[in-house]
DNA sequence: CATGAATGAGGCTTCATTCAT
DNA sequence: GATGAATGAAGCCTCATTCAT
């Protein structure tokens, strides 16, 4: 067999590995997910899923690049499709895709703070030195570096235009803008996330209510003149 | 020693393993916490806690307890200085309360989030049968039980006072409001930690500046008449 | 390597495990059997030894199938052997061979009674619930299940036969016979046990006489006309 | 306190902890036993049954004496009352003796084949030297060594009578009698209680008349002239 | 490439025993 | 004498990882 089709089979399979993960991961969460779990998932044995990923941790972090790549994914489509709104509209675009995303995974949500936790970290144990340079040896590690600020300078570039093109009043910090906006979905998401993820309501508020309310006062913000 | 005293040091020791178990699972998380680890910290053996907590499992809802315990403190105590406010007053520092609470004990939140989660969960391994039936002997779950709810009701409580009285404007449901703010404040704590928890900025905002600005959108919100 | 040869080397293994488990439990009974004295007498580790037996009474459990197993052998074998004799024969064959059978592995008869005790024991500890369902899980288990009564019905049915060609005048009950029979080989079992393994004689009778005695008792009580 | 009555008391506790031991022991075995359910079912702490009883292993041994004490008590009343009566009545009226003792203390019969094969034994942990040491120097190790033998010598001793009064007709060793007698109540025992303590029937046969038929044959078997 | 047997460090938990009060 | 807190050795079991086939 070629080259090419070689290369293809292996990207198939590793990508089979990780939706495995993933959905393992969702399941059980990361410290409690064996890596035979995931390879039972697969339909292969442990043995393979180690000559695609050669440590646990290391298949994490090609969860977590997914999940960066998936959510450049969501914002970019959110930003070709609202190509001829004004600033505004994009942002909002953005936040409602935002919460679109963590709706569908919401392991995404988790594993992009995780990640952001790993430098200061111990959810990989305690002894960091060594942690930190298997990880740091893990191409997914790289990739992972490359894109994780594109999110934020996504959005907080269209903030800007908003602000330039007069639709967003709010003349705080585009940054302080992102942030309050991003920590709401993170709110939301969180506290949905342990309230179980099939539910409707909580504390007999409708899920869709609370979330359309969200977006109403976000949307508010942006447009207040401070 | 007469039964008073030896009670009194009882509840000591088991304070002290509690504290220990606390600055352990804050610095590397449940998972990888050992309970040996927890004894080195209060300087007794892996016996003596066992003697006091029968399971990891135990000694974490302790901590869950102690959490909401904490909790329901803080928000008594921000209710009894605001005795003479109106509502929208002590909502509001039931708000800037609880952003206190979780600066200053940020694992009181992911525990009190965790707890949520532990009927459905698998945190505690898959076996949910088995863990659930241990979790439930224990008495610290009881209690959790017990005051799982009184934050909810307090804070819904003022509310619903706040509009009464007319400080509050915005109509919607108290419960609304309140997972507005309560997930607001969540998304704000999260991303912090992920951050790290000394930092001064993120992403060039000064903490403290989001801070406020937070609090006072949500107060904003509050004034909405909608 | 292809399937057929890579079961028959598991088997094999699987086999070893069982030697070692049957000369450490032999040795020094299952309560002071440690996993890893089963696995050193292997030659292999600790996590081998769980490979194929996932809990210590998994293991008893496998034991005791190969002591049924073995001894339903042992049985057919007489009987086979004593093919054309009548039932009293056969019967004392089947007798004899029980004798050889305790004689040669006397932790067989030990785990066989031992098995009947599991109903309602205490052997695997006081968590009944718990452990008789990891017990009933065991493959093991469900085999013995399957082959426990073979013994009986085997020696009840010669001794029917017996009494049928005329050549057993006892008119009692075959099942009770088979208790009376029973009952006399285990309890010359465990007294000699109890003595110790190696010794020619008890209470200056050699053991071998008593052995014989033993037998021709019981072959009188078959022939008695009540 | 005067001595006398201080000497009572001590001997009320440990007759009190013996009683405990036996009953626990009864029900979950030696090996599942542990010291605080002994001092839990007294009524008292850990450190007071050790006060006592200074090991396990001891208070084992404690119940051994009192087994085999018993043992005699029942043996010498069952000569006293049949104090007219001729050799073979006197050996009967023991066996049956026996067998009362069995069903009404199991644990007792137990007890005394593990005292057996405490010499070259295993039940204690494999260190034989440091075990046997320990136990040699428990103070009821060497009571029992006193009196263990009484019941073969009175059993013997009776036969040997029968013998000479011409009420027993076989004329094998009085000891080859003795242990086939002993050894048939043991089987019978042991089956029992591996079937359950507290059932009427065993195969389809009345437990009751399965007594009776051993001990018809036992008589017989001592009428017998060979 | 794939398999699955093998490894062994490590964690949780138990419990006989000790000892300060 | 009694208490019960404290100890720590020991045992069961898990699971990430390796490696011969």
């Amino acid at each position: 067999m070629n080259r090419p089709a070689a290369n293809h089979r292996r990207n198939q399979k590793e990508k089979k590995i990780i939706d495995a993960a993933e959905h393992i991961f969702t399941a059980v969460g990361y410290a409690n997910a064996k890596m035979e779990d995931v390879a039972r998932e697969v339909g292969v044995s442990k043995g393979t899923v180690y000559f695609y990923f050669d440590t646990k941790e290391n298949l994490y972090m090609a969860v977590t690049y997914r999940a960066l790549q998936s959510l450049n994914e969501y914002l970019y489509r959110s930003l070709e499709h609202d190509r001829e709104k004004n600033g505004l509209e994009k942002v909002m675009g953005l936040v409602k895709t935002y919460l679109d995303f963590c709706d569908e995974h919401f392991l995404y949500a988790e594993v992009i703070l995780d990640y952001m936790k790993l430098n200061r970290s111990s959810k990989f144990g305690r002894d960091q030195a060594k942690l930190t340079t298997a990880m740091k040896e893990s191409m997914y590690y790289r990739r992972v570096q490359d894109i994780q600020n594109l999110p934020i300078s996504l959005i907080t570039e269209e903030i800007r235009r908003g602000v330039a093109d007069g639709s967003i009043k709010n003349k705080n910090k585009p940054e302080l803008l992102y942030l309050t906006a991003w920590s709401s979905v993170i709110g939301f998401v969180k506290l949905n996330v342990a309230a179980g993820t099939n539910r409707k309501t909580l504390l007999n508020v409708e899920i869709d209510k609370w979330r359309t309310y969200l977006i109403s006062t976000l949307q508010h913000t942006l447009l207040l003149e401070d």
